[in-house]
DNA sequence: CACGTTGTTCGGCCATCGTAGAATGACGGG
DNA sequence: CCCGTCATTCTACGATGGCCGAACAACGTG
């Protein structure tokens, strides 16, 4: 399947890198996704795209160092790295989640219910 | 002069777009000289591109809710939204002007005196 | 071994972005 | 009143970026 896109070290992280990953409301979602910092498998990773495209999105991540990927056969698993970006942005991601937890960015689309159905 | 781009209150700044605005090193360099809430006359500031671009920076800023400007005859005057910010996105600023500073985000050049001249 | 599953890559499309130079508009000073 | 200063807008262009469908590659299983 080969992930060409190790994640670069912590010192190697560029701060505009992780901003423009952390720029884009689907790689928000999928990131809050794995706040808790548990490994999650990629198909069940949750985004409004196409796969090919939620495949960019995680190369974006991975390639600002954001998330890493381990590989078990044919499928992968995902997951946030938090040490590593606590150590080099501190604060940095928390104030993010927080802030996307509050904008609920990439929770179900929600269906408009303020006006009763007639 | 004429600014058509008023900034948008606290409620309405989008964590995507603030991290967008934030994503690019001329910007960040702008925002690391209004680090110290201070208000900085325009043409003080300081980034290496044209001035036409440096305004469109400047306008991305104000568009996402960071910066403020205020005029006074011909010419402007920028501000951080400090308060603003850290209001609506607890912690964010001062994660990323953290970081910012560890990179040195925006400074001169340096020409290379890590190897001695002959 | 043939096949389905899983995720990546490729090719293409369209929108947005960073950049610069030139034109424009708004003042203030001589 | 005319000119210089200051910042914005206009126009243009190459580079990215998000998106998709299709093709592909690696693996596990029947």
């Amino acid at each position: 399947m080969r992930h060409p896109t190790p994640p670069p070290a912590p010192e190697d992280m560029k701060l505009a890198e992780v901003l423009s990953a952390l720029s884009d409301s689907v790689r928000l979602g999928l990131v809050r996704q794995l706040a808790d910092g548990a490994e999650r498998k990629w198909g069940d990773l949750r985004a409004p795209v196409a796969k090919s495209t939620l495949s960019h999105h995680l190369k974006t991540l991975r390639g600002a160092g954001v998330t890493e990927t381990r590989e078990d056969g044919t499928r992968c698993f995902v997951t946030l790295r938090r040490t590593a970006l606590d150590q080099r942005f501190p604060g940095l991601l928390d104030a993010v989640l927080n802030a996307a937890d509050e904008e609920r960015i990439g929770e179900a689309p929600a269906l408009d219910r303020t006006a009763p159905r007639p």
